[in-house]
DNA sequence: CTTTTATTTCGTTGGCTGGCGAAATATAGT
DNA sequence: ACTATATTTCGCCAGCCAACGAAATAAAAG
């Protein structure tokens, strides 16, 4: 029950779940998620984390990096049909195509780059 | 999106989940949940109330009886898979179970002294 | 070794949320 | 009409949560 609800905590945030359809597209680092939506380095981790705790995420560490990637086919049952609700319920959302568009731009540019304009603020 | 995160959030919350799988044996009035949860009458009538919203529950009344079910195959999508992930996940938590047998106890009293008993507290 | 920098942790703040009891609403019974 | 009662709405409070900035951590670069 426990490992439910923290699935379910971890569904009722908005930018969570947008940041789990951002992940379907491949790994991505904590500055490129910071970019999608403009909100601090500090509170994407914290979101990062949250999903993490509910193993809607693995994460792998490069260097300074950190990676965070939906996980694989070692994933909880309940994990994996949630990924999958939430993939078939909002795959066609505008919200949710609009940040496919804006991802794309983001990984075409210098991570190094968004994360040295994100901590000058 | 609203429509997805309703259902997130109102899943979000313990004893609202609790409530569905309750509901799976069949309609339900407010006292029934009462009982079952000990929690004021007011608190189970908003978790209804947050459940309806999110389409999760449908409601019929019945004189001064409301009665809350699960909602029929006329559900949109995103809402039958929801609960169909619910069902899965906790079908046999032993939490549930527990509710389960409980709630037996309840349907062989009559609702009518269930009712009493909660408003004279 | 010092500096830079990607990320996390910590402390704070404002807003949301679950809980209750009291009052309001609505309907059945008398 | 009046009373009883099943449920909801309202007002309040305590605790949780998302957001930020500052400080801490960790690892590359100089």
């Amino acid at each position: 029950m426990r490992d439910f609800m923290n699935v379910t905590k971890a569904l009722a945030d908005e930018n969570r779940v947008r940041t789990l359809l951002a992940l379907r597209k491949g790994e991505l680092c904590v500055c490129q998620i910071t970019e999608l939506f403009g909100l601090a380095p500090s509170t994407v981790s914290k979101h990062l984390s949250i999903l993490f705790q509910a193993d809607l995420v693995e994460s792998r560490k490069d260097g300074r990096w950190i990676y965070y990637k939906l996980p694989g086919r070692n994933a909880p049952v309940v994990v994996r049909e949630a990924l999958d609700w939430v993939e078939k319920s909002l795959a066609n959302n505008p919200h949710v195509l609009e940040d496919n568009q804006q991802l794309k731009k983001i990984l075409k540019q210098d991570p190094a780059e968004l994360c040295k304009r994100q901590t000058q603020k």
